[in-house]
Parts: structure tokens; C-alpha cells; sequence
DNA sequence: CGAGAATATGAAGAGGATACTCACATTCAT
DNA sequence: ATGAATGTGAGTATCCTCTTCATATTCTCG
């Protein structure tokens, strides 16, 4: 932990100070996954924002400058939210198969909220100004638990960056998928998808 | 009435006769998939699209009926090729990492192109009431061919339908993640998803 | 050649969203 | 009670969008 950086609270037009409007800012932000995971950044209009969180549209801009703002709360709350349970699940040392699981549950639950809010936060929603940074951030520190993961149950030091990232995103595929088709919670599916990051991970010696 | 539509191609206006007009109609499915993939179904629009196929929008509209109808055409077009990769790397009985080999550089060379093209297919993009059943029968197929190569290396016949959604799903996550970093060419990155495939369909004896 | 068919053009219409503001109302803390 | 914090939503201005149509160009074929 060197660079501490403390919440920089997202580019506010103002800061709520009493409980209520704490409360409309959440569900802002809670109304803005929702209806980013359900319509695509397409669908994302400050209006529709409102009006699923209950809330007026003057509301809105009264805490967040512009859209852009929004989608930055959303990206880094949900962010800080997949990267603690990365984070807890390659913490300790622990059998491989443990730690598939443990993983494989961890990111299911990320996803069982708002499915294809992670995935539309990182192909469709634009990011700029100031969060390419937080973004590159979030990326560093999300293959880096991969990265110790791997080289945890993996001897060669060599190819351990590029298979953290074959790993996360073959994981974050299957989930995506899955999501897709509502098959989050089935669990032959959960099965096999721990079967693979085992089998990954421990290696194949077949011709 | 007797105009019976053989095979329609596509849901078109006009069928395009001479050479020159078979070159437009190319030419705007092309540049159709290139503003597809890069701006995303957001950024899809068809005055866009005319304009980048060098063509005017009226000659857009002499072929296609409407929006819906182009997406169609894109969508069958790199449909069928993504099918004709798969099939040919499952096609005949062959050493597990050849088959892994075969796959992997079919399904980078499918993707190289129009490097989303294929998520934004899946994930971004309405699907018309016609073509729910050439969407769900492409689907069908694609699995299939899947579930046949799961079965050639596999013995236990339970899961193999379920392994085959792993399978397929995983590695377009791996694929689709390295094609937004522009890391598709990356030889240690092919070799390790095809030491993915080549573990999972080979099994674990880890702990 | 020349007539009619095929093909190409792009300005313009009609419409719908959209992000965002502002003048004002309500509720809170003290 | 009084000012600060919070909430409202009709309205504005703008930007695009899809699609058409009347016209111009190019081709085919007798």
C-alpha cells in the first residue's frame, strides 16, 4: 500500500451532507447500474436515471456535473466492489481448488445484481478525463491478484502476466455468457467453470 | 403470388443485378461491419454507415429496406464465417492440441477484422422478429460443433453440453478481451488459450 | 445507336431524443 | 425562526436519426 489515495468522492457538483440526500445519491447511482446493466449504454439517459431511482432530474445534476460524472460513480463503486472480491479470494494461501471456488462464487455474486454491468462498463460506456487513470488502476490491481494467484500454483515465472490474463477474461467470458442466458445460478455450470481454472492452473499433460 | 424467394439472402428491397450494384450492396455490409465494430450499436447509424462504404445513403436504402434489415445481412455474413472456422477445426478426428491449434488460430483470424464485431452481434444489437430463429439456429450449431469436439476428448457423457458452453464461452472471453487491447497477434497469448482449451478437455488431477 | 431498365445521388422532411438549466418549493439543522 | 440544504419538473436548445423522392447517371440489349 504505498500510494494511498484517499476517495477522491467522484467529480460532485456538491456534497450531500444531511441523511436524505445521502440517500438519493445512492440510489442515483443504484438506478444508474440498474438501468446501464438493462439497456446498454444506449439506453443510458439522465431522465431514464431519474425516474428509476425515484428521483427528480434536477435532482440528478444537482449532485453529479454531467453523465459522464455518473458513469464514474457507477464504474467505481462497482469496481472497488469485484476488486475486494478478487482481493479476498487469493489472499491467503489455499488449495487450488479452494481458491477456484471461492473465486467462481465471488464473481458470481458481482454479477447476480446487475449481470452485464461489468461488461458494459468496459466495452460500451466511454471513459475519459480523469478516470483513464482510475481505469488503468482498476486494471493493474485486478490481473495483479491474478497474477499471484497464478504464480502461487504455477513453477514457471515466465508467461505468469499473459496467463492471468487468459485466465480473467476466460473467466469473465464464461460469466458474461452465462449472465446472458440467466444460467447464472446453475450449478453444473459453476462446476465447470471451477473445473477449468483448476485444470488451467494445475497444468495438462495430454498430447 | 408466385414470386417465390428462393433463399432470401437477406430481407432486401431490390435484388442488385449487375456487377456494379453487387459491389455496392458489399460495400455497404462491409463498411456496415466496420461502424459496427468500432462505434458499437450506439454509434450505428446508416447515414454513417453510407458514408463510410463511399456510397450515397439513397443507395443505401435501394437495397435495404430498413436498419434492421443491413444488421441482418452483417450478422449472417460473419455468422457464417465464425461457423465454417468452427466446423472445419472439429471436423475429423484429430490430437487433442492439434484440434486446440486449429481452433484458436480459426477463431483470432474470424475476429482480426472487425475485432468486436462479434460481441456487439451478440450483446449490443437487436435482434428483429424474423431472425430470432436464424439467431437461435446459429446458436444450435455453434454449440454443436462445440459439443462434438468436448465429446472426441471426453468420456464422461453428462456434462458435455454444459462443458460446451464453457468451452466456447471462455475462449471468446480470451478473445474478445485481447482484441480490445489490440493483443489478438500475440503468439504467448494463443499458445496459452490453447494450453487453456488443452487442459480443460484433458482434465485435472489436481488437489 | 438508343430506349428502357438498373443504379446512384443527396438535400430535405419529419420526428424524436437528449443533456442540462432555472426559478421556485420543500425540508432540514440549529 | 431563519438560512442552508435539498428537491422539483416543465422547458430549452440542440443534435441526430431514419427514410423518402425527384432527379441524374450508367448500363444492357436489340
Amino acid at each position: 500500500m504505498s500510494t494511498r489515495i484517499a476517495k477522491p468522492a467522484a467529480r460532485m457538483r456538491k456534497q450531500p451532507r444531511q441523511a436524505r440526500s445521502i440517500a438519493t445519491v445512492e440510489a442515483i447511482i443504484e438506478a444508474g447500474a440498474q438501468v446501464l446493466s438493462e439497456l446498454g449504454w444506449a439506453g443510458f439517459s439522465t431522465n431514464k436515471v431519474a425516474e428509476a431511482a425515484g428521483v427528480s432530474i434536477g435532482s440528478l445534476y444537482q449532485y453529479f456535473p454531467d453523465k459522464l460524472a455518473l458513469v464514474e460513480a457507477i464504474r467505481r463503486r462497482h469496481f472497488d466492489h469485484v476488486l475486494s472480491v478478487i482481493s479476498q479470494a487469493s489472499a491467503e494461501e489455499k488449495p487450488l481448488r479452494q481458491f477456484a471456488r471461492e473465486l467462481v462464487r465471488g464473481m458470481i455474486g458481482a454479477h447476480s445484481i446487475h449481470p452485464t454491468l461489468h461488461q458494459v462498463l468496459l466495452d460500451e460506456a466511454p471513459g475519459d478525463r480523469g478516470s483513464r487513470a482510475a481505469h488503468a488502476s482498476f486494471q493493474a490491481r485486478y490481473l495483479e491478484h491474478y497474477a499471484t494467484a497464478v504464480a502461487q500454483y504455477r513453477r514457471r515465472r515466465k508467461d505468469i502476466e499473459t496467463m492471468a490474463r487468459v485466465l480473467s477474461s476466460a473467466v469473465e467470458g464464461v460469466i458474461h455468457n452465462a449472465a446472458r442466458r440467466n444460467m447464472l445460478d446453475a450449478p453444473e455450470l459453476q462446476k465447470q467453470l471451477v473445473e477449468l481454472i483448476a485444470a488451467y492452473l494445475s497444468g495438462s499433460r495430454a498430447t
